[in-house]
RNA sequence: GCGGUCGUGGUGAAGUUGGUUAACACACUAGAUUGUGGCUCUAGCACUCGCGAGUUCGAGUCUCGUCGAUCGCC
């Protein structure tokens, strides 16, 4: 907690605009925690970044997590969370957490998902039972959780999709977004709304304008990356940031790869959270200053050099490519700690180094220049 | 010494009454991975059935020999 920071309240503060793009550096103050923003938030979907604790989390210099209401509330269940006293106490976790919807889980993970106006029946993917899930219900799980930035639910539709569905999906999604809001109580937690509307610019926004005037904490925009090109992954993004407010965070959900981030951040965007570098860790993929490592591969077996000199990491400083290596071989959950820690510090260096970028007003030549020398291939990781 | 059983890829092993491209698993190799179902998914990888000879149109599958492993008996 900095001194003079309000404990009540939730605020972000726009410190600088950089002058030759819509970068902004900017402090949110989550209830008395500071976060710089642009910011990446390490996933801990059960309420773990999995394989890390909450002391990893912090030495990698992580200043927000993200946690998944639709899995928590499977399990354990909002009322285990309750006795706990909420998610912080649970998981020992004093920083900011933020909680997804799981809006998003009924429609990737969730078999025989029904939507209608109240909400979505699907069944469980842990034990097939049939369960129900509207707007009230997600807000109500996510204060039981105690997260310090809950999300309203929505819906996220596949891509490509028609204009007439979209149309009728925006309207739901917004319909929910004003529900959820009326139905959220707890003081102490920020509610943010999710922007839809797929790839079409009229849609974008009039979601965007008709949440504004909801006046939520922060605006999230949803639906992109999941599966559209790059150039239209981009519009998106141009067809929404425009019509939200400079005093309240934005926020693209689900975005890891290091161009997607850096095109983001040049447009406006403050916030970040994604699977990609813990799930591709597990997998044995790194992202690394001299471009992506597959750990796996043969020729590692004996290379006794750092896996990336350039990092500060815990396990750049103290363990070799061939331990690596063997680790994942042999199956090893140390090899998934290291290996997370290592992409999570990677991707939280690069926002250090993209706020620093932004702050001296140099952010489209340090984007030029980190694209140009990261060795990634068009996918951004 | 006698009798039985077995001998298939890096590993464990399937292989009907002998019949097209030798199952499967692990390992290995190469991909995938973006609001997380950690240990996942996809693809590839065996001129060959211990060795030699024979029977047959055709043998991993039958016969003989030989080498090796293993069990039992003396």
């Amino acid at each position: 907690m900095i001194i003079g920071m309000k404990t009540d309240e939730f605020k972000y503060e726009l410190v600088h605009k950089d002058k030759n793009s819509n970068a902004r550096l900017g402090l949110l103050n989550v209830f008395g925690k500071l976060v710089e923003t642009p910011v990446f938030m390490p996933v801990g979907t059960q309420a773990t970044v999995k394989f890390l604790d909450p002391q990893d989390i912090k030495n990698i210099g992580a200043s927000i997590i993200l946690s998944n209401t639709y899995h928590l509330w499977l399990r354990p269940g909002s009322e285990v969370l309750k006795k706990a006293g909420g998610i912080h106490n649970f998981m020992n976790y004093d920083g900011p957490i933020l909680t997804d919807s799981g809006g998003f889980q009924v429609f990737s993970l969730a078999d025989n998902r029904k939507i209608s106006e109240e909400g979505v029946s699907f069944k469980s993917h842990l034990d097939g039972s049939k369960l129900f899930m509207s707007p009230e219900d997600s807000i109500h799980i996510q204060e039981a959780i105690g997260s310090d930035i809950a999300i309203s639910f929505d819906e996220c539709i596949p891509y490509p999709s028609s204009y007439e569905y979209t149309k009728d999906s925006v309207d739901r999604t917004l319909r929910w977004a004003k529900r959820g809001k009326d139905a959220h109580t707890r003081k102490n937690q920020a509610l943010f709304g999710v922007v839809q509307g797929s790839e079409y610019p009229d849609l974008r926004k009039y979601c965007a304008q008709e949440l504004v005037k909801m006046n939520f904490d922060g605006y999230s925009i949803g639906g992109t990356s999941v599966g559209e090109d790059k150039k239209t992954h981009y519009e998106m993004l141009d067809y929404t940031l425009p019509y939200l407010p400079e005093d309240k965070p934005r926020y693209e959900m689900g975005i890891g790869a290091v161009n997607d981030i850096l095109e983001a951040v040049e447009r406006g965007v403050d916030m970040f959270d994604c699977v990609l570098p813990t799930r591709i860790a597990r997998h044995g993929t790194l992202m690394t200053s001299q471009g992506r490592i597959t750990i796996r591969k043969n020729i590692y077996k004996d290379d006794f050099s750092p896996l990336d000199p350039n990092c500060d990491c815990e396990c750049c400083k103290n363990y070799t490519k061939a331990y690596l290596n063997h680790l994942y071989r042999a199956n090893e959950g140390l090899g998934n700690r290291l290996m997370s820690i290592h992409n999570l510090r990677f991707l939280i260096k690069l926002m250090e180094d993209i706020r620093l970028a932004i702050k001296e007003d140099r952010f489209v030549e340090f984007k030029k220049d980190f694209l140009e020398k990261s060795n990634f291939d068009e996918r951004g990781f």
